[in-house]
DNA sequence: TCAATGAAAGTGCATATGCACACTTAACCG
DNA sequence: CGGTTAAGTGTGCATATGCACTTTCATTGA
């Protein structure tokens, strides 16, 4: 009977510590009133505008995904949207106000990434965010 | 300017690693009619029944959302539920569907397991699961 | 010029996730 | 014996995720 072989799934192990962890975030952040998943957007947003697939590219999603993901921000109006001249590219931008509240929930993200951090200390986390983009970069190269 | 420092985020880089995961094993197990997220729900009910709260415990998910991934499961008719003696407790029990599934499902799996394993090494992975493992105990520990 | 092509964005569907809250029933207690 | 409590389960809501398919529009080519 192989089924406890399962048990060492790396899918499943994987997807049980970042429900975890995602669920440390969402709570330090809780009165910022951004979510763990809302962060990265408005943050790779920061710097300049972006077209929606660009976007979805970095953040390594599926550029549909961001089309929904987006839609309670720019409710909100922390993200706005204009199209471009070319095609028919949106251009996404972060608003004042989304860039006001990255200002507010930064000292609530930092301390979680440093509570989180401290778990195991730079190093290893450093080593274990890049054996993952090794280990993505294995299976993405696998497709072509 | 601090918004470089997002980039880092831990809970977003794990993110982005497990969606690239999951769609990878998506994609291995598509011929089955399983999913990735569904396996380890099977699997942990093979060796024996469980109530609902157990499986969820043991899964690491809330258990509102093992109500509703067991939904789809059910229909199927690769899990049977049935009231317990005591309590409200439900028994989770894996049917002869359900087993037969995990075993068409086993080889599919399997080659992913091992072609995504081959891309680290077992050592690696090993210590990256279980550092994982130990980031999440100490987080869990910290709401105590 | 106009049809074909291709790029970019959006929709419908199904599942995944967790919080706040409600419901049901067994056990416990006065 | 009746009221309270605690345990176990389910629902409503909002967001997260990706696939198949559609829509829109610019560019390319005959």
């Amino acid at each position: 009977m192989p089924f406890a072989e399962y048990q060492h799934c790396l899918c499943f192990n994987l997807r049980r510590a970042t429900r975890a962890i995602t669920q440390y975030y969402d709570h330090a952040l809780a009165g910022s009133g951004l979510r763990a998943t809302q962060l990265p957007i408005l943050a790779r947003l920061a710097p300049g505008p972006m077209t929606m697939s660009d976007l979805a590219a970095w953040l390594g999603m599926d550029r549909t995904t961001l089309v929904r993901n987006l839609r309670p921000l720019e409710e909100a109006n922390y993200v706005a949207s204009a199209p471009r001249a070319r095609g028919r590219q949106l251009e996404l931008s972060l608003t004042e106000e989304g860039a006001a509240l990255l200002r507010k929930a930064y000292p609530l993200w930092k301390e979680a990434q440093t509570s989180l951090t401290r778990s195991l200390g730079d190093a290893r986390w450093a080593a274990l965010i890049a054996d993952l983009a090794t280990a993505g970069e294995t299976i993405s190269a696998g497709r072509n």
